[in-house]
DNA sequence: AAAATCATCTGACTAAAGTCAGGTAATGCA
DNA sequence: TGCATTACCTGACTTTAGTCAGATGATTTT
């Protein structure tokens, strides 16, 4: 590593936390502490949650949040209720007042954003917001984990439904998960299968699963990204975790079929060295093989 | 605009800021209150200053300052004396004591740059350094300012100083401003001269002048750039803010020579649209003429 | 059904950060 | 010379942000 690099980093860290300063001047111009906007401002982008939801987003101390809760409700911005399903847990709503409050916040940071652009000409803008995305995908995929994951778990049959109910809506004839979704996800579990979940900051953004076709083939399925995180290079991280799998279980080939509507995806597999191969099974919503030797 | 600019700028925001934490947690590491801890820093990065200049810099109320002051003291951190020329003012020095303290910090700050790079691979990182340094150029290059100013202000000697230092340290055979430097700077006053200062945050960051040629003609002198400001685009911004004083002024052609030795002010002056001339003046350390028609 | 755990609340604290109204000595200006 | 201004200091205060040790009632585990 260079030192130039950390210096660079250094500067820009310096320069963009002092830019970033003003949004949380203009958050006080509403006349209530740092702390309390933040949690309404939370309460708002969630459109109402649990407390416990709160207490983690925001790192906060539990008698602290329940305080600052208070102070909201005797404003009158927020309501605290019973959340359903578990009776200690309390759920927090923002009243028609603090549904406004919560607007003015939004205005003000898309002001302070706008003040930003409006120093710049269109071309610079346009570099500057292109310079701003690369950040944001490079930092945000950085922070990119991913583990085998038992497919009972919460987030991988989160995950799972999610890439379900996306093939449906994208496939031509819709999508029957009987017909053509493979092996049942309970076959998904070492030593025939394997499902890894992607998160970033523990929240769930993708899964892609490796399973055994014979002695020296592995089968890639399930490869799908959240759409809030593509653009990060998720799934390529994905299939280079499942490849690797495969290597370590001893398998020489891995194979994956895909459906002609998903281009991108087809992109990408030629892109990371897959072929493509005859139809090597009977799935009826498969349009393309491919393969890779490993 | 557009609102998905915002959105990006938003989001940026959003991120940059969360992971500038990670900053002052490290800073808090050192069992110091941030207050002190941001102050202790500062101090080192100017290499002891008066105290008037860290209420601005930091945005202090002078109480509170004071009385961080007499913290850091009384932890033999650094020592205050009267300022030189006003005995009003004090003045800080980081003590040994304070330097080593000063040196930890920077160390956690080359830390925290230095884990954020690592989360990366070497083209991801070359990225990542790439997008930083364009949006500080961006964003430091929006907040320049230009302005016309009297010659004797202080700001304006600091710059004239600091160009004729430079070029006397790039010309093969130095540099004597009695026989070079063209008309004193006292006649760089309206009607006949102008001259610009360029600054960010109020500091001055680059100067330069328009004198009267004849009728029809100016020239453009002493454009320079402060070495810490190179890359922004300052001197294109001054070069444009002449040519539009020219053009006010009612001149129709602009000219100006400049040294064999300055060869990125060559490219800039061809980029912007001057064309080399025959020797117009009796300069004797000019190698180039240029001119432009307004 | 008892015991353990959990989500939240309350009260009693503390440290940090900042504000404000004078006060003192040095300086600048008429 | 004298009066206003300036640079900093001091004391008295407030707000913000947070911590921690129980208390309470709901839920889960045994």
């Amino acid at each position: 590593m260079q030192i130039d690099d950390i210096q660079q980093v250094r500067r820009f860290n310096r320069l963009v936390t002092q830019r970033a300063g003003a949004l949380e001047e203009s958050y006080l111009s509403r006349g209530r502490p740092l702390g309390e906007a933040r949690l309404l401002f939370e309460i708002g982008v969630a459109g109402g949650c649990d407390v416990a939801l709160l207490r983690t987003r925001l790192g906060l101390d539990s008698g602290y949040l329940s305080r600052l809760l208070r102070s909201l409700e005797r404003q009158r911005l927020v309501e605290l209720r019973k959340a359903e399903g578990d009776g200690r847990a309390r759920s927090v709503v923002l009243t028609e007042k603090g549904r406004e409050e919560f607007e003015a916040y939004e205005a003000l940071s898309d002001e302070v954003a706008e003040d930003l652009l409006s120093l710049l000409d269109e071309p610079r803008r346009k570099r500057l917001i292109a310079a701003m995305g690369e950040i944001e995908r490079l930092l945000r995929g950085a922070a990119l984990e991913i583990s085998v994951e038992d497919p009972a778990s919460a987030d991988a049959r989160w995950c799972l439904e999610q890439y379900f109910a996306e093939l449906s809506a994208r496939f031509e004839n819709g999508f029957d998960p009987g017909k053509g979704g493979g092996p049942p996800s309970s076959e998904m579990r070492p030593p025939n299968g394997w499902l890894l979940v992607a998160r970033i900051d523990r929240e769930p953004v993708g899964c892609g699963a490796l399973m055994r076709l014979d002695e020296v083939a592995g089968e890639i399925k399930r490869v799908w990204t959240a759409p809030a995180a593509r653009g990060l290079g998720v799934a390529a991280r994905l299939m280079g975790r499942l490849e690797a799998l495969a290597r370590d279980a001893g398998f020489s080939i891995v194979r994956l079929d895909t459906n002609r509507t998903l281009s991108e995806a087809r992109a990408m597999y030629r892109k990371l060295g897959y072929v493509e191969i005859p139809r090597y099974n009977d799935n009826p919503y498969a349009h393309h093989w491919f393969e890779k030797r490993l």
